[in-house]
DNA sequence: GACTTAATGTCGGTA
DNA sequence: TACCGACGTTAAGTC
């Protein structure tokens, strides 16, 4: 049976006796109060008064949330030290890390609730309409690209990094083929535009390099980029 | 005070009770316990049996957090509704959303705490060091650019989309400043050179523009890349 | 609602 | 560890 134990408004010794001994023993905790939270690092923030959820995970992660957005105001990545002590009479979390440098001050002036959770999770998520997916999909149907387009490698290597799809056209062309899982900008004609060059580049002067952008759709701008460089569009759905 | 309900190892009745009561009223509720977790909308996901921890928001955000990792496992934006049922004598929750058709279902093998919290956060988090604050120190200090730059205009636009920082320099050349707050890439320059495109375009054919990168500092590749490009790179730590 | 870019992005793979 | 690119990226500002 999954452990629980927990703490509705206990007084500052009290939560922070349960905090940072079921933090020890490898425990997920939680605190909901009102508190203000300091951080500094890559860059430095100052939060004021507020009801927030702190959750301090085994792995060193940290976060605090608020009563609105999906991401956390505040934050820790995992690997973090996390530590949980009473000055002056406040329950105060600390979680730092080095490489960077950083730091997070979580001050409560009343804790609401604390509770520890005994987390066993070997699940591994099962994930799918990926952009890895839509690569298995290019390599078994390769004429969702073109007709007679023959793949050679994925991930083949330039000097601008990793192409998705490497390959000929039916004409013994070579093809770079880069794949996005939905709608695209700008930014991707450019990544394809520079494996297209260092290609170019790498093989001989004369050999002609094609590139091909595999998503559902392109923007207006991007498309305009695409034909200015001379580079393609396939529409392709996800899977 | 921040009112608190919360209830220890709640048959699934129960649990339901309490948050869906409170889901409704605006609290921020917690569930813990044992769980798989089914998602399908621009991708879709399956998650086996397994301990975590799902918050509801009030804005209609919902967060699945298993032991590990700063990110949910699962997860489902503001804006979404939120149901807790009991199907065949197990809890479950769901959230769905329109446009785009997702939905997210959490079934409980058990429930190990139910809690729900009264938020009340008016505080706005106030950050420094971003790329805004960059560009005030710029704007500040232009020399920090280089000798003798007048900034003309910021998020000036052009066909390629907005320029950080637009100028010219002691000659009365036209430059195009990129800012990042931190070590770029190769999109970067990617980025800064489409400005540089655009307005070498939209100008006269015959005015050169030129292209500065100001950051931190810049990985190989993409200074290799400003160099071909005939881009200009100026370090400049963040405040 | 679509488009573009910033982000303390995070995360995973690889050299 | 640094680099590079994907992510159900999210979030913000603009049109």
């Amino acid at each position: 049976m999954t452990a629980v134990e927990t703490l509705t408004y206990p007084d500052p010794a009290a939560a922070c006796d349960l905090a940072s001994r079921n933090a020890e023993r490898g425990a997920l905790v939680t605190l909901f109060g009102t508190c203000t939270v300091e951080y500094e690092g890559r860059a430095a923030s100052s939060l004021g008064p507020g009801d927030r959820h702190v959750m301090l995970k085994p792995d060193g992660a940290a976060l605090v949330h608020t009563d609105e957005g999906q991401q956390p105001v505040n934050w820790q990545p995992p690997g973090c030290d996390h530590s949980v002590t009473v000055d002056d009479g406040t329950l105060v979390v600390r979680s730092t890390r080095s490489t960077p440098d950083e730091s997070l001050e979580v001050a409560f002036e009343t804790v609401a609730h604390a509770a520890a959770f005994d987390v066993s999770d070997s699940a591994d998520l099962a994930l799918t309409g990926t952009e890895a997916d839509l690569k298995e999909r290019i390599l078994e149907t390769p004429a969702l690209v073109e007709e007679g387009f023959t793949p050679l490698a994925t991930e083949r290597e330039t000097a601008a990094g990793a192409v998705d799809v490497y390959g000929e056209d039916s004409e013994g062309r070579t093809v770079v083929v880069e794949l996005k899982r939905r709608r695209v900008g700008p930014d991707a004609v450019g990544q394809l535009g520079r494996y297209v060059e260092a290609l170019e580049r790498d093989l001989h002067a004369d050999s002609e390099v094609r590139g091909v952008l595999v998503a559902p759709s392109v923007t207006d701008r991007a498309r305009q980029l695409l034909a200015r460089k001379g580079l393609e569009f396939v529409a392709v759905e996800p899977p």
